[in-house]
DNA sequence: ACCTGAACACCGTTCAAGT
DNA sequence: ACCTGAACACCGTTCAAGT
């Protein structure tokens, strides 16, 4: 009397599908983080045995390079179309991408693992192909610069984010400290200082890009 | 009679210390690769119990982190007072740093964890930004940019480099098709082709670096 | 083909108790 | 201060058996 007649008593297990193991994986991400996204505690969440999810995933790295490529669909691509200088949209584009995974280092590092390749991955490098023939880089060094772009975004979002479930990062004080005594015996060091840790991380990676920008193209390839 | 005359029969244990248990993680590492390298499975290997460890490293990254500052001490850093274009040392710095991490692919991988700030990086540090200075780089632009040549030095390891343990890389074959089947509704991939995926990572990461020096060196901060 | 329970072989970390 | 055994709370992955 319960059961058949209304699902909405207790929901009806759901029939396992990737894209449905995949939301399943992203809430879990977003309530306790990417570390909590395992196959045991994923099969518990969706009311099944840890084996049963290897049919869709060959192992825990596909899983989290599954998330990942759903959490790139975020990724704001609109800057491609519009109006302004390419540099600055090209930023704009690379900016979010490292926005998207700011919000979840474990997600960013896993990038570093498996070099993504899903959908929406490809639909960001041909964003930024489109701006950089915009600005008339040549092919051969849009080919490889675009790996180099995504790359610093990634791995400076795999340094400075944190998890909420993770060691916060290291006191800005105690590299003050680290640099203060390196000083002695490092003149370069000692005499640049505080200014190898001045910005934010936004900042930072802003120049980075302009300095990739710029190197990408006026570097010509061999 | 056999065991307090006679110290080579059966070796004594030795008394733990911070360097003596980094030199036993660093063998477990080169013989089976970082992922072995656990607080239960260095104290087998030191004849311990697991919970000794945690007196000399508050947890499995901060060891990990000793280890990795362990290995950049074999970085080659002649290059600084060697002759020759400043590019081309600074490069071989940068490679040779790249190299000690290219052999262990999941220690680039904890150095994006926690920044590492080891008497060692910091040698590398100075070594860069004497190399910089050499060349005549402003300084606010060196400050910033030994930090972005060290990141994509260590992506790049991170990406590239498998350790024994792991799954092989991708084959090539495999990211030929996705080019190849992305180019219908991607027209940039589809015209650049397997120029994006060509080179080795060698000389790929030998563009990038002069691609960022050229950046540092010709981009003003803000 | 898809799903499962149970098992194997591991983990990190803490804590109370010892020296 | 340093070291330890034992315990708690987890992991990934495989496999034989079921539907």
């Amino acid at each position: 009397m319960t059961t058949s007649r209304s699902p909405r008593e207790r929901p009806a297990k759901p029939a396992l599908t990737s894209e449905g193991i995949v939301s399943a994986a992203v809430g879990i991400m977003q309530a306790e983080g990417l570390k909590k996204v395992t196959m045991r505690r994923l099969a518990q969440e969706l009311d099944t045995g840890p084996a049963s999810l290897y049919v869709y995933f060959a192992n825990t790295d596909a899983l989290h390079a599954a998330v990942l490529d759903r959490m790139l669909g975020k990724v704001d691509l609109a800057p491609v179309e519009a109006q302004g200088d390419w540099r600055d949209r090209l930023i704009q584009v690379l900016s979010s991408y490292t926005t998207v995974l700011f919000g979840h280092a474990s997600l960013a590092r896993s990038a570093l693992v498996s070099r993504p390749g899903g959908p929406h991955y490809l639909e960001i490098v041909e964003a930024v192909l489109a701006l950089l023939h915009e600005g008339g880089v040549p092919q051969a060094q849009a080919a490889w610069g675009v790996d180099i772009l995504l790359a610093l975004g990634t791995a400076t979002a795999a340094e400075h984010a944190r998890d909420d479930d993770e060691a916060p990062e290291v006191d800005w004080s105690t590299y003050v400290q680290v640099i203060h005594a390196a000083s002695p015996n490092h003149p370069y060091i000692g005499a640049i200082g505080t200014d190898l840790l001045s910005g934010t991380p936004e900042e930072r990676l802003q120049w980075a890009f302009r300095v990739l920008i710029n190197g990408i193209a006026f570097t010509p390839r061999s």
